[in-house]
DNA sequence: ATTACTGCAAAGGATTTGCATGTGA
DNA sequence: TCACATGCAAATCCTTTGCAGTAAT
């Protein structure tokens, strides 16, 4: 088990909450991954080395850990995707054509934040966003 | 009949297609309505005037619209909306606590759509995007 | 010994599809 | 006329839920 694992499986603990294999397992996977992961991938990659999990508890473990804001959940063109928090603040770019992914740093919509608070007094949510567009190698 | 629905109905019979009651409705109410509306809202107004018709239908005249690029679909916090795509480009602000939608105009995104075909030659498509946040009101 | 958690199966909502019928041009 | 559209019902996909049983602490 890596240290980000021990790690997540202390603050599960610590809020009073169990770890079980079932947990354990969606945690492998998500943090073996590196990347961002549909519900489906997750269900796929798991039932792939142990069939006996349920699909309906992974998307309870999904939700769980979102809730303790272990994992965060965006949507991609319409598809949910899931990905630890404990990596930095960055948004992502997707090409629509081949599909690929690529990480965006924070800083990027810093000052369209700042200026949306200015002129509206909004305060954007611009913690994990998903731009969809056409890559370099697709233009 | 408005100017616009006019308009609309003509570039639908130049495409060789028809006008049918059933899309004249769906005009009418996303034209009347003015900002986006979900299907499930387009449904249900349109049911309320004529329950005769099917929500396949709706479903299968609003991806028609958007095939020949009549209306937008965007997906406001994981729901799809619908708006006429006569207007002039725009985003959406989106308040997570309200749900207050504004209108952003498309220039706020011009500098980092700039940088990022700069820095990535990524062509993101930022003509109909929404973020979320809190609005004035709300914070 | 609690009571959180899981499995199963069934429900749920939103959207799509097959097919026969209807209708605009 | 005849291809395009619609209605209906069933199918599908993704996700959630009720409930009884299981297991972590």
């Amino acid at each position: 088990m890596s240290h980000q694992e021990q790690n997540i499986a202390q603050k599960i603990r610590s809020h009073g909450f169990r770890m079980t294999p079932q947990r354990q397992l969606v945690l492998d996977v998500i943090c073996g991954h590196g990347g961002h992961m549909t519900a489906n991938e997750v269900i796929a990659e798991i039932q792939s080395k142990t069939p006996i999990v349920n699909s309906a508890t992974v998307y309870r473990v999904l939700q769980f850990l979102c809730d303790l804001q272990l994992i965060t959940r965006t949507e991609i063109n319409g598809q949910a995707v899931y990905e630890l928090a404990l990596t930095t603040p960055h948004h992502h770019l997707a090409c629509r054509n081949c599909g690929r992914v690529m990480d965006l740093p924070d800083n990027y919509f810093k000052p369209l934040a700042q200026q949306l608070l200015e002129d509206f007094s909004f305060e954007a949510e611009l913690n994990h966003l998903a731009l969809s567009g056409k890559c370099a190698d697709c233009s």
